[in-house]
DNA sequence: GAGTTTGAAACT
DNA sequence: CAGTTTCAAACTC
């Protein structure tokens, strides 16, 4: 054992071989305590190292121990090892001498132990670095039967803690075998010493994971990994036994072993656990020191070097430090690059961190990672250099499950725990909105951004708790503030391994992911604390505003955000980016209550009473949605159908999600307020009025039920198909046409509408949804995610002002669209198509030339208005398309918008519950059928499903619906469909 | 902000 | 399915 002390400070390294507990326990030698002077405490260090005795008295192995260990040690060095160690050496005074190479280091140190005496630093930095290096090295002595193992990383603490008493367990055993076995514990997860066996006379290197002699690979690896989490428990046992030092701490460990803790930059961690006789760092240094440890790789501040001095006084060296960072930042990258799907991201990011890195050690991915605020926790706790922790584990999206050793059940954590991996959908979800968004976001952003991105990855708690601002880059801490308060607002609880139990805990990640984002824009830097929605909706949007041409909502929005971003979330929220309740006695649980029928939770803006519409009652309301939809399939259908001229794919022009027309399904019912007024379903949505509502002396300024306009629309339907006839190959330049054509007519979405009279076309629904970008899902604030919208309102809303409340549901035209096709979409099933969220604002301001105009200044009913099904993946996959449609719906939110495809005359053959409301075109023969029947409209939606509709239909009319289906999920993913429907706009 | 109106949703 | 009641938003003052 040696003990060195060195500014008041007492460290102790137990070296004594296995097998020597008596000494260790109960009293340490005097001669250890004190090793004389500095000099004898290297000296005895090196000895010992590994087993070092100072005394002859020591079993003669251990003096070849010594010997060959150095060697050993050299051997196994990595270049990147060496040259850490080389720096160190380098910059310590006292190692100028110290040839690069460990072993002559060693040697030298053995040799000539006087040398290094002068100072009392000396003394306790070579103790600690020596052990650095052979950490480093990952010497294994196999000579010394001592026992190296190297588990390239693992998840959980527990199966770390098994290796660890494993390998405590052969230590023992070899120490009954009277040899000087030789443990060191590299635990690279951990970066803490483990102090606890104090007892123990064996050093281990523990590695999490299986036993892996020790190789210089593995040492990069370890350097590589370094990573270190934070384990809570394993802090705490630190501290404990920091607290303890001279006294066993080793109650929970009964073993007697020193572990060498390395990081993964090779900082060696001594615990030394025996009771007396171990390196300890002074009890005050020692929470630093571990803390340092762990950070060490990643903190150049935090240098490892000096972990074991006793006072942690012992001079940074900024150079080590340099090293150091180069190490971090290669870390962090790796890591980050880990992490991120998109290679741009990736590279933004990095760039962004190694910025950040060699400006600032710290702390930028904070964010990163962690799915356990445990583990950050202590690091916390113990104060500045936390960040680099945090950053370590912002590796975690993968590195946890290579490295996390952290241990506590969580420790599974970053795979399973579900925030991580909400995080990463987030990523995903950028990611697939493409590489523009993620650069967009990015240099948008600025690092800032990036620094959110990271966020992503982390959980909330960690964000919060991680990210201090203290750590934080100047230019990075408004956001942190940011980001702590969104987590304050919604604290994670406790268990974050849950991963069931917090799903609605993961829709809040995600919101905090996307909101940190949306925050980041330069332009935005609002505080976090707006509402959860507002954010998403930000986020959405942003990246698809990007993509698309801006309508001119759109770039309202833009410049408002961009002036302040308070007033863009606000317009969001105020927008209808959210809905917002008041239910007194409906709990709401029923479809009165805006927020449940939108499928989504109230919020704080609600005004509701009583609620239990919230997270926390998923159950109450799943069953709740369940009971509604028994009796109403379509109950959380979108009521709104829209028709739109133009598919997604026509992306270029298109902007296509102008509607023609959009209907209401059901139709309404009004009969005194002509349909003038928002008690007015039809013109709530902003869409006109159509045989299937029964309202009386309709006047809705969108389009009355007489149909005046569907000439119009008939007409334009006519020449839309003229030219498909002409163009049949080309069906994209065809499509562009007619969308074009409907364009002029129709750009406006009401307006165009409302000059057409708001005549219905017959619209084919088709089947097909494909999902508005995300931006429009505006809506969407907490989805609920485990019923079938689970993450519904991740992607909704639209950016119109004039979408209000209703989600439309867009029915993109499919270039070859039959009537048929459109026929079956009417069916009850059609209202199937939950999926569906959005279709495009419209491009242009109405043409004011009807009254309808005018009915848009007094009030601008909410047109079309994008919700956010629950489709979780509804980000990740931009177009979402689900067969049947029957089980959509009650996934839908509120989509009450269908956009449906223009072109259709095609007779409407089912009238189908809600959709056949919706659908009914006036003009065709069919419809005017089926209107003819104000009944229609009170036809719940059959339950039958899309199947049943189509097989009919089909039959009847054409496969056509089948085809359309297939035909549906090859429709361009939201990004285009935006850009066209922009396009098309102007 | 309180009260009224309105029509959808829920219930019978 | 029709009628009634309940409910909450929309509207008015």
């Amino acid at each position: 054992m040696l003990r060195c002390k060195s500014h008041g400070s007492v460290s102790t390294v137990k070296l004594t071989p296995s097998g020597h507990e008596s000494e260790g326990e109960g009293n340490p030698s005097p001669e250890h305590e004190t090793c004389g002077g500095s000099s004898t405490c290297v000296d005895a260090f090196l000895a010992d190292t590994l087993e070092i005795c100072d005394d002859d008295s020591v079993s003669p192995e251990c003096s070849k121990q010594s010997a060959e260990l150095p060697q050993n040690v050299h051997g196994s060095c990595t270049s990147t090892n060496e040259n850490i160690i080389e720096s160190n050496k380098n910059r310590s005074d006292h190692l100028q001498s110290v040839s690069p190479l460990a072993s002559a280091f060693v040697d030298r140190f053995i040799a000539d132990p006087s040398e290094h005496s002068d100072s009392p630093d000396l003394q306790s930095q070579q103790a600690v670095v020596l052990p650095q290096r052979l950490c480093s090295v990952c010497i294994s002595t196999e000579e010394m039967n001592s026992e190296i193992h190297v588990s390239p990383m693992k998840n959980s603490f527990a199966s770390e803690a098994t290796e660890w008493l494993n390998s405590s367990s052969n230590a023992e055993k070899d120490l009954k075998r009277d040899e000087a076995s030789f443990l060191v514990n590299l635990s690279l997860k951990d970066d803490k010493p483990k102090m606890a066996d104090e007892g123990k006379e064996s050093h281990k290197i523990a590695l999490d994971e299986p036993l892996v002699p020790i190789t210089t690979d593995n040492c990069m690896d370890t350097d590589l990994l370094m990573a270190p989490q934070v384990n809570q428990n394993k802090t705490d046992d630190v501290s404990l036994k920091l607290d303890d030092k001279g006294k066993n701490v080793s109650d929970e460990k009964p073993n007697n072993t020193s572990d060498f803790c390395c990081n993964s930059q090779g900082i060696l961690q001594i615990c030394a656990a025996g009771e007396q006789g171990v390196l300890h760092s002074s009890p005050q240094s020692l929470p630093e020191l571990l803390q340092d440890v762990q950070v060490v790789s990643h903190d150049p501040d935090v240098s490892g070097e000096f972990i074991l001095s006793a006072d942690n006084q012992t001079p940074y060296d900024e150079d080590t430090a340099q090293l150091q960072r180069g190490m971090r930042k290669r870390l962090q990258f790796e890591a980050i690059e880990n992490h991120k799907t998109d290679g741009e991201c990736k590279k933004l990011i990095k760039n962004f961190i190694c910025d950040i890195t060699s400006e600032e050690p710290l702390e930028i991915s904070l964010h990163m990672n962690t799915s356990d605020p445990s583990h950050v926790k202590p690091i916390e706790a113990s104060g500045m250099k936390q960040g680099s922790q945090l950053i370590s584990q912002g590796h975690l999206c993968k590195s946890v499950d290579r490295v996390d050793v952290s241990g506590q059940k969580k420790g599974d954590s970053s795979v399973t725990d579900p925030r991580p991996s909400g995080i990463g959908l987030h990523l995903n979800t950028v990611g697939s909105v493409g590489h523009n968004n993620c650069s967009m976001m990015v240099q948008a952003l600025g690092k800032d951004s990036c620094m959110e991105e990271e966020s992503f990855l982390g959980n909330s708690e960690q964000i919060s708790q991680g990210s201090n601002s203290e750590l934080v880059s100047p230019g990075l801490t408004g956001k942190i503030s940011f980001t702590l308060t969104a987590n304050s607002e919604k604290p994670m609880p406790d268990n974050t391994c849950d991963d069931t139990g917090d799903k609605h805990l993961q829709n809040d990640m995600m919101e905090l992911t996307i909101s940190s984002i949306s925050h980041q824009t330069p332009l935005s830097t609002k505080p976090i604390e707006c509402s959860m929605q507002p954010r998403l909706t930000d986020q959405y949007v942003t990246p698809c505003s990007l993509k698309r041409p801006l309508s001119v909502d759109d770039s309202k929005l833009n410049l408002s955000s961009q002036s302040s971003p308070r007033k863009k979330r606000k317009k969001a929220s105020d927008n209808e980016g959210q809905k917002r309740c008041s239910c007194k006695r409906s709990k709401c649980l029923k479809l009165y209550c805006d927020c449940f029928a939108a499928g989504t939770f109230c919020s704080e803006v609600c005004g509701c009473q009583q609620c239990v519409n919230r997270p926390e009652n998923e159950d109450t309301i799943h069953e709740a949605r369940q009971q509604i939809e028994s009796r109403n399939p379509l109950a959380f259908a979108p009521k709104v159908v829209l028709y739109v001229s133009n598919p997604p794919k026509d992306s270029e022009e298109s902007t296509g999600t102008t509607p023609s027309s959009a209907r209401h399904k059901r139709g309404c019912n009004c009969k005194k307020s002509l349909c003038l007024k928002k008690y007015c379903e039809c013109y709530q949505a902003g869409v006109g009025c159509s045989f299937g509502c029964r309202c009386e002396g309709c006047k809705n300024t969108f389009g009355r039920k007489d149909g005046c306009a569907d000439i119009i629309e008939i007409e334009h339907m006519k020449s839309k198909e003229q030219k498909l006839v002409r163009d049949p190959s080309a069906e994209n330049s065809k499509e562009k046409l007619v969308t074009r054509e409907v364009n002029l007519h129709l750009s406006p979405l009401t307006p165009s509408i409302q000059s057409s009279n708001g005549v219905d076309v017959p619209k084919s629904l088709l089947p097909i949804t494909y999902y508005a970008s995300p931006e429009t899902s505006a809506s969407a604030i907490q989805c609920y995610e485990g019923s079938p919208g689970s993450p519904m309102n991740m992607i909704s809303k639209s950016t119109f002002e004039m979408a209000r409340e209703d989600n439309m549901l867009l029915v993109p035209d499919d270039q070859e669209i039959d009537f048929d096709i459109k026929v079956d979409t009417f069916s009850p099933g059609w209202d199937g198509f939950p999926d569906i969220c959005n279709f495009s604002p419209l491009p242009n301001p109405p043409p004011s030339n009807d009254g309808a105009s005018v009915s848009f200044k007094t009030k601008e009913p909410k047109i079309l208005q994008t919700r956010l099904f629950q489709g979780s993946s509804l980000v990740g996959t931009p177009l979402r398309w689900r067969s049947s449609p029957v089980t959509p719906l009650p996934q839908f939110g509120k989509s009450k918008i269908l956009l449906e495809p223009d072109s259709d005359n095609g007779p409407n053959k089912s009238v189908g519950d809600d959709a056949p409301e919706v659908l009914e075109d006036p003009c065709s023969p069919i419809k005017a059928v089926t209107a003819s029947s104000p009944k229609q409209k009170r036809v719940s939606p059959p339950k039958r499903l899309f199947q049943e509709t189509r097989s009919s239909s089909s039959s009847g009319l054409r496969s056509g619906r089948k085809f359309i289906l297939q035909s549906v999920p090859s429709f361009p993913p939201l990004t285009p469909y935006s850009k066209n429907s922009r396009g098309s706009g102007t």
